[in-house]
DNA sequence: ATCTCGGTAGAAACCGGTTTCTCATGATTC
DNA sequence: GAATCATGAGAAACCGGTTTCTACCGAGAT
């Protein structure tokens, strides 16, 4: 193969030496020569040397490697987070290596244990194991990362989205524009994030006098969005909430083809507010997580698990309300002026006290 | 750490055999003994064991890993090759390694080249590298495989999109529907698809009556689509021909800001056919290429090339017009029924008889 | 009964690095 | 001037596998 660069025996010989000296060089360990150590970096860039990642790697017994392990690239909310992993490790000299387990909970735990065995550590996002399997499961990946999933007896450095607060918010700002009856497109069913997303609505339902929630199986893309109109206007809700900004988008496009009007008689709300949510027509009221930012704390650490350094406080992002054109007066409702104040300015990461506890 | 393995001389000596046998066992070689492979077996499995992929990888001299190299990731344009690629290596029990340069061709080489050493093959995604520091870069890749860029001079396997004939279908199509002022939002200074594009509607232009052509520098992203949005308006032009369907979006949502209608009053046109395209209001006429496709298909020429298979013929993908609600007749045009029969179903990959030959 | 052959499995070399151990050298100290 | 010590660099072990080479064995052929 062309790329086949020399050894470090082949360098050793060129320069009179023996392996370990241009070892110590190519690692710059102070205990050479200055004389000798020139003469092989000379004899190193004469044959184009450099050393060799792979045996380094059974050496040292690390790969510079990290992965990331998701049940689904398609969902611009994980592409979003993959990059701000990649760019993260990247500025660290690490490499990122991809795996989707495409929806597929009995493939993630093969998956994830053999990919383990090739990097020095593993990001997990949004798991679809059941919580039993996933705390099995997590010991053999340490050090591992969860993205948006937890588990509740287990101590593991995790990255949480604060779901039902982001429901909620999601629900009180329909509420607040007179929105009575609502309609949740459910996710996936082994989606954890489903589950808190419905949990959270229909705890805010339960809380709002004259409310009432309808419930739909949908899914997780777009397609199933879009499927799910039929259904939606069928029941006779002034506001639907999806699980996602993906699925809100394929009702957002089945409504318009309809002739149904956003927000007029209608209105949407997603959630995650992926790159897409504000260029829509009307863009799309949702509840807003910092994606990249997740990938880049991510990194951040396993960054610091892989230096043994002291565990971190777990944290937990309370998503942002992003109200946008999606959105707005029930068509019934008395109207008046709408006051989008209540539920103001509170991103940012909350540092959880008690990581293990509930 | 936790996830390391027993390794095989622990199960060597448990089964009370040399590593050798353990070696053949594991990897089903037929020459031992069904009883000894049994207690081989069974010490392996008593211990956990699974062979480490860095050692394999250090004896047999290939990873099993292949690498994405690619200028920008935020494009769901990647996105989609990104997975076609991932999914179809991973059938093969490969696995993937992601890069990003970040649009910078001055950090593309390097890290071509750090990575090859990590990788037994990469693919190489839109470069945006001149062509002769390309072709210096090739030889040091290979195998690799080339998407969305070709190389005159360099015979390497590429698989490459007809711009030209994906913008001047495209143009045709605008032409039809009675414009005849169009402009151009270019992309990226240093991306050879933006060159392509541009060259192909200059010529498409060129060859029209009466057709007229405005060039704008844009960028490739939403943002810049909709900052060009004042200078789409100032110059007059009807029809839109954006670099990208990302370019096109950003531009679709500054005109609905400016309260212009789409397609009665400026008609636009985006390029890749990424999937949101056909869920924006209206939905984005495009020229579509299959970015899956070409994800797998590139594995299937690094594949190939993996096991000195070979030299495929090189392929280059004919975008499909794709028409939608984002293109009307011109606004002073005769009007009348529109044909869009012309350009019809031309999809689907072309052999390309001579590869070296521009 | 001896020679040869085919098949099994162990010994050892190898992949390309890193690191410990050891020894030789020159400087420092009493 | 001899003993002590710090320093620099090579030899060798090691990381965890694979593979060639070789020795041994019993079966079939002569």
């Amino acid at each position: 193969m062309s790329p086949a660069g020399a050894t470090i025996s082949q360098v050793a010989a060129a320069a009179g030496v023996s392996r370990a000296t241009v070892s110590r060089v190519m690692n710059g360990r102070a205990t050479v020569a200055p004389e000798l150590a020139e003469r092989v970096r000379a004899a190193a860039a004469a044959l184009g040397y450099s050393p060799s990642p792979v045996a380094r790697s059974l050496a040292l017994g690390r790969t510079s490697t990290v992965a990331f392990v998701v049940p689904d690239l398609s969902n611009p909310m994980f592409q979003s987070v993959l990059r701000g992993l990649g760019q993260a490790a990247a500025k660290e000299g690490h490499r990122l290596i991809v795996a989707e387990s495409n929806e597929d909970p009995a493939e993630e735990t093969p998956l994830a244990v053999e990919i383990r065995r090739r990097v020095d550590g593993i990001v997990l996002a949004a798991s679809r194991l059941p919580d039993d399997e996933l705390a099995e499961l997590v010991p053999r990946l340490e050090p591992v990362v969860l993205v948006n999933r937890e588990v509740p007896g287990l101590d593991v450095p995790s990255l949480s989205v604060d779901h039902r607060a982001g429901v909620r918010d999601l629900a009180a700002h329909l509420f607040e524009l007179g929105h009575s009856r609502l309609v949740y497109l459910a996710g996936p069913q082994a989606s954890a994030s489903d589950r808190e997303r419905l949990h959270g609505l229909r705890a805010a339902v339960c809380d709002t006098a004259g409310a009432e929630l309808v419930e739909l199986r949908c899914g997780s893309g777009f397609a199933d969005g879009q499927a799910a109109v039929p259904a939606v206007v069928a029941c006779g809700a002034s506001g639907v909430v999806a699980y996602n900004d993906l699925v809100a988008f394929g009702a957002l496009s089945g409504l318009h083809e309809l002739g149904i009007a956003v927000p007029e008689q209608i209105s949407v709300v997603g959630f995650d507010d992926i790159p897409f949510a504000r260029y829509t027509t009307p863009p799309l009221t949702t509840a807003s997580v910092p994606q990249f930012d997740l990938g880049e704390q991510a990194w951040q650490r396993l960054w610091v698990l892989l230096q043994d350094g002291p565990p971190q406080h777990n944290v937990t992002y309370r998503p942002r309300l992003e109200v946008r054109g999606s959105t707005g007066p029930a068509p019934g409702a008395a109207g008046g002026e709408v006051t989008t104040s209540q539920v103001a300015d509170n991103r940012g990461p909350t540092v959880d006290p008690s990581p293990s506890a509930l």
